[in-house]
DNA sequence: AATGATACTCGGC
DNA sequence: TTACGGCCGAGTATCATT
């Protein structure tokens, strides 16, 4: 059987148990881009302020407007903290279950035994709410996308168990942007062939489907709606690129005080790959135009790399070329470095 | 034509 | 109508090599 781990309202509620103040308050935990003093986005918010219509995304200033001052906190994130209490929940769960795969911060796949499964998934629950303070939903069903979407639904401090008719009656009858993996964009064009329902996307050909959403996804979609979920829980494979983005204070097109925010956010970056002990083969420049469009453009090198002196030239050409090629001016830039190699310590070939 | 590497966009969280 | 972060990996397009 498959588990899905997904904490609820991560970081909001990291900040309520955080902060006895915030005991009945509505917690707002915002990315502050630093533009201006509300500049910035919601990144998570409890319950309480959901109800409000305040959501992941939503510009601060928007959000002030939805809630009262007086029952409000609106905290910064603290994605380090955050990550600190990832690591300890991952343990709790790694002591429990055979197979684990972290797919994000505050999400858990898991494989284990079919037998004790519910009483296992108990069991997750309740250590995780007794050892780290925190509530969570558990989906368990016979495939992984089930036990997704038993989780979701669920949600908050939810556990729902799902055996195959379960899973096939849920999956089947939700609505298609329900499903992890599809997002406005495909929803939106299965809505254009006429499939709204899980199960209605299975009344479709496979060649309508691969002709409009390519190979791989188009062959995904027509296994679901035919009711095939399977596809396992993948490797747990180390991270394979690390970006850090920023705002700019005003929007520019000055190729220097675009190559200075850069390197301001390459040194953060480097240390991320220091303490990795990790080279690079591929470097990236990230740049959000003024219309909120992101546009990326990278070099691979030949041989690994690891001292910033030795991109100077590279950076340069990057930014240099899409100003060329893109006439708005850049509101954000970041820098994304891939194509790791081990450092350090290992003996290497040769 | 097949395979592999690289460049870039999309979208989830 | 405005307002608008910071990540990450998956997937696909494109190019090079055989």
């Amino acid at each position: 059987m498959y588990f899905h781990i997904d904490m609820d309202y991560f970081f909001a509620q990291i900040e309520e148990k955080r902060h006895p103040i915030a005991k009945g308050k509505i917690i707002v935990v915002c990315v502050y881009s630093g533009r201006t003093p509300d500049s910035g986005v919601v990144s998570t918010v409890n319950y309480a302020g959901r109800q409000l219509g305040i959501h992941s995304g939503l510009p601060i200033i928007q959000a002030k407007k939805l809630a009262p001052p007086a029952d409000t906190l609106f905290l910064p994130v603290d994605k380090e903290y955050y990550a600190q209490v990832s690591g300890y929940i991952d343990a709790i769960i790694r002591t429990r279950c055979k197979r684990v795969v972290q797919a994000s911060i505050d999400e858990w796949n898991a494989e284990d035994d079919d037998e004790g499964a519910p009483e296992k998934a108990k069991e997750l629950k309740d250590a995780i709410k007794d050892e780290a303070g925190l509530v969570c939903s558990i989906g368990v069903a016979p495939s992984l996308l089930g036990a997704k979407m038993a989780s979701s639904k669920s949600k908050p401090d939810g556990l729902l168990v799902l055996d195959r008719a379960g899973e096939r009656k849920l999956i089947g009858a939700s609505d298609i942007e329900k499903v992890p993996g599809i997002g406005g964009k495909t929803a939106e064009a299965l809505r254009a062939l006429g499939a709204d329902k899980v199960e209605s996307i299975g009344k479709l050909s496979p060649i309508t489907l691969v002709e409009t959403f390519g190979r791989k996804t188009g062959a995904w979609l027509h296994d679901i709606g035919k009711g095939d979920y399977d596809g396992g829980l993948g490797e747990e494979r180390g991270q394979i690129e690390v970006s850090r983005i920023g705002t700019l204070k005003e929007k520019t097109r000055d190729p220097y005080i675009i190559l200075a925010k850069i390197e301001e956010l390459e040194s953060e970056a480097k240390e991320w790959l220091m303490g990795m002990k990790k080279s690079y083969k591929t470097l990236g420049i990230i740049f959000v135009t003024d219309d909120l469009r992101t546009h990326t453009k990278s070099v691979s090198f030949r041989n690994p790399r690891i001292w910033s002196e030795e991109i100077t030239k590279d950076k340069e050409a990057l930014v240099q070329e899409f100003l060329a090629e893109n006439a708005h001016d850049v509101r954000r830039v970041g820098i994304r470095f891939g194509n790791f190699m081990d450092l350090g310590g290992q003996t290497t070939l040769f």
